[in-house]
Parts: C-alpha cells; structure tokens; sequence
DNA sequence: CGTCGCTCCTGGATGC
DNA sequence: TGCATCCAGGAGCGAC
C-alpha cells in the first residue's frame, strides 16, 4: 500500500502529535509483528525514551528515540500507524499498541501481516538488510538526470520492474511506477538500456512529478491508506492509468490495458506508450 | 551479480 | 446463499 508519498504523509502527521513525548509500556497483540525488543530489554531499550523525530527512507518511517534507539517500521502492504486517543475502540488487526505519556497510543494495524517494526539501537540499524540496500531518494538534491540516466545502462530488465527494486530508487511502488511511465510516455516492457536519452529525462521528470504531486495531495487512498491521524489523502482523484483498465485515456481516448509484468500488474496506454 | 518465481497473510470481488 | 477461486498498493528468499 503506502508508497513513498503516503509514507512521508504518515511522517508528518505523525510527528507534529508525538515529537517529545515519551513511550510508557507496549501491548503485543501479535509477536511476529515486533522484532529486537526481547522482554528483558524492555526497559533498556524502550520505556521512558523519549521521542526526538521522525525520518523516513523509502518506505521505511525511522521513530528517533533518545538513547541511540530507533523504531524502524515497514507497512507493507496494508499496515496503519495512527495516533489514538485511549478510548478510541481498537480496530481490528490491531498487533500492537505503543503508549505515550500524554495517555495516547500509537497503533500498528495490519490486516495481511506483512508489515514490521523493529526496535534496535543504531548499532544495529545495518542488520535490517532492506533499510540498509535502500537506493537513492527520488526527491535528493543527489538524484539527478545524470544519476538515473547512469543507472539505466547495461539494465537488460524491464523498466517496469526496475522501478519497483528499492535498491535502485527508494520509495517507488505499483502505483506511481505506472502513473510516472504513463507520463513519460515509456511502455513498462521496454528494456531499461534501450531507454533513451530523451525518455530517460522525461521518466526521471514524471517520477520526481508524481511522486511530488502524491505528496501535494496527502497520498493514494484506494483502499486502506490512512495517514497517522486517520485521514485519507486524495491523490487517488488524479490516476490516470492505475485502476483504469478498460477505460480512456485521458489524451488519446484508447482504452488503457492492464498487463501482468513479473508478478505486478501493470497498467498503460497501449497507444501513448508503445515499445 | 542480475533476474525470476515463490512466499508470507486476510478479505473483498467474482464466478458457478 | 454457499463455496471456490482469484486478486491486492511489498519485498525477502532461494534457485539458476
């Protein structure tokens, strides 16, 4: 579910309602869902730290914790992290339930499971392997034209698929890997090196685009996005390819199609983005 | 190393 | 209505 601009939406909201506060204990409803808090570090490496910000890399949100602690949490597919008061009735596929020291509670809800919060020190931060391989981030001053033109070479993958590997650019998923080829005008099929020059400017303009736009508009809302304070985003008014199968496109009127490319449905516009 | 297919889950939509 | 099947926004893993 939440890409880089629903994640980053998570982020802000969440950080102007729990900066400062401090943790006071933890439920655990589902233990998969909790990695490196042993019980007997509970203590060490939770209760009483305060939280000093928030990050994000990717996908990933990083909860800075005094102490050199950090909550790394990766939502997956349908993972929720909301902010709530303590009689607000608990949801279901609620694994686990944070509380802070203004009473409130930070909850981890995830339908499919997925989704995972480690606690570790920052010592230990470079043994979560996902976090660690993380590619550059698309809305750096360090990615640059150059730098995703370089990046293409010698890829005999397909673009589509390329798009979504987190270690190549951070942050991409299904659905504005689509709207970005869409606007480039790149058919997901083509085979990254035989990108060209021009289309590789227009793909790197329309990522950086959509994903701003997305971030503009508080993220996707399709089905179980929410930002921490429950709210949806409304960037699921302006697709104009993801979810349209069978309907026009929006500039040329044919009807968009919807292609299974390694694993991942991907939609297009057979005539606007032809291979 | 690069690429691909399978897998972890629940539940909504669809088909018989 | 009941039941089976397919599909979903992600990414780690093993196989080749």
């Amino acid at each position: 579910m939440p890409e880089l601009p629903e994640v980053e939406t998570i982020r802000r909201s969440l950080e102007e309602k729990v900066k400062g506060k401090t943790f006071t204990g933890v439920e655990i409803f589902l233990d998969k869902m909790l990695k490196g808090l042993e019980p007997g570090d509970l203590d060490e490496k939770f209760k009483g730290k305060k939280i000093t910000g928030i990050d994000r890399r990717g996908k990933y949100l990083l909860i800075n914790l005094t102490g050199g602690v950090v909550m790394v949490i990766h939502l997956r597919m349908t993972g929720q992290l909301l902010y709530c008061a303590p009689d607000q009735e608990k949801a279901k596929h609620t694994h686990l339930v944070f509380h802070l020291n203004d009473m409130y509670q930070l909850r981890f809800i995830d339908q499919r499971q997925f989704g995972k919060v480690h606690i570790v020190s920052l010592k230990e931060l470079g043994s979560i392997s996902g976090l660690k391989n993380l590619g550059v981030e698309p809305l750096s001053d360090i990615f640059t034209r150059e730098h995703f033109k370089k990046g293409l070479r010698n890829r005999r993958i397909k673009i589509k698929p390329l798009l979504l590997d987190q270690t190549f650019i951070a942050g991409i998923g299904n659905i504005y890997a689509d709207e970005a080829l869409f606007r480039a005008r790149v058919n997901p099929e083509q085979v990254a090196a035989n990108i060209n020059a021009r289309e590789a400017v227009r793909l790197y303009t329309a990522i950086r685009e959509v994903l701003l736009e997305g971030v503009e508009n508080r993220g996707t809302s399709i089905k179980d996005y929410v930002d921490g304070d429950g709210t949806r985003g409304s960037n699921q008014n302006y697709l104009r390819v993801y979810g349209r199968e069978g309907e026009p496109c929006l500039k040329c009127k044919t009807a968009i199609q919807r292609k299974v490319i390694s694993g991942r449905s991907a939609h297009f516009c057979p005539k606007c983005q032809k291979l």
